[in-house]
DNA sequence: ATCACATACCTAAAATTCTTATGTATATAA
DNA sequence: TTATATACATAAGAATTTTAGGTATGTGAT
């Protein structure tokens, strides 16, 4: 939900690097992290978060368990040996991507142009 | 180009900031801009861009101005003063954003937690 | 009791945005 | 003359997201 059309693209590494953080988390549970951790700033709507966990789980990144909490099932997501590898350079990328963001948006720092 | 899928919602952005700055700008200007100020790491592609430039136009962010220059046509565009206004919304949401990524992605860097 | 809300999963149509692939045209360097 | 650079443009397809539904259980309020 929100009005955030950014998230596009980052999802991924968002999921892949709260289950570094967490070893294995459920969907809703992400959802819930997310909104906390963000002050409600930021939603994962269902519609978005289940169609890539299920890319990430056929991709061989995550591998699942399902479980039974008080009559309610839940799938408990986490990284495989490949997902983690995934973490580290999704995480590098998109890191990359935020420094070349900054390059072109903030033209006052320019790290580098010392005379 | 490039193996970059996380500009999707940003282009808009780095198209109004880069003409706050520089006034008027041609497309293909602007696509040189973006790939010398990040040592080419992103690369805007045209297929991207005009379809942009056209429906910021269409939203009457941007003003045009075409010219010709040694026997080429140049499309200048150059903020509107909704487009001026814009910059600012946009830019303040999109580093709304990366401090939202930054909180869910680096757990340690939590600003106002202090005991 | 029933209604709203939270928990917990899921899917499908539509919208958005991008990549890839073209097409047009001029100028220049190999 | 062939490739590359400049300069515009569009269209098909891919990828990702929103919107909008559906199923089911538990709980607090009316």
């Amino acid at each position: 939900m929100s009005n955030n059309n950014l998230i596009k693209g980052s999802l991924q590494t968002i999921i892949l690097k709260l289950l570094e953080e967490n070893e294995r988390m459920y969907g809703y549970e992400i959802t819930q992290r997310v909104k906390e951790l963000t002050a409600g700033e930021i939603k994962i709507t269902e519609g978005a978060l289940y169609p890539a966990l299920h890319k990430l789980e056929a991709e061989g990144l995550l591998s699942t368990d399902i479980q039974q909490v008080d009559n309610r099932v839940r799938k408990y997501y986490s990284l495989t040996n490949d997902g983690q590898k995934e973490v580290t350079s999704k995480m590098s990328e998109l890191q990359g991507f935020v420094e070349n963001l900054q390059r072109i948006l903030t033209p006052d720092l320019k790290p580098g142009f010392n005379i």
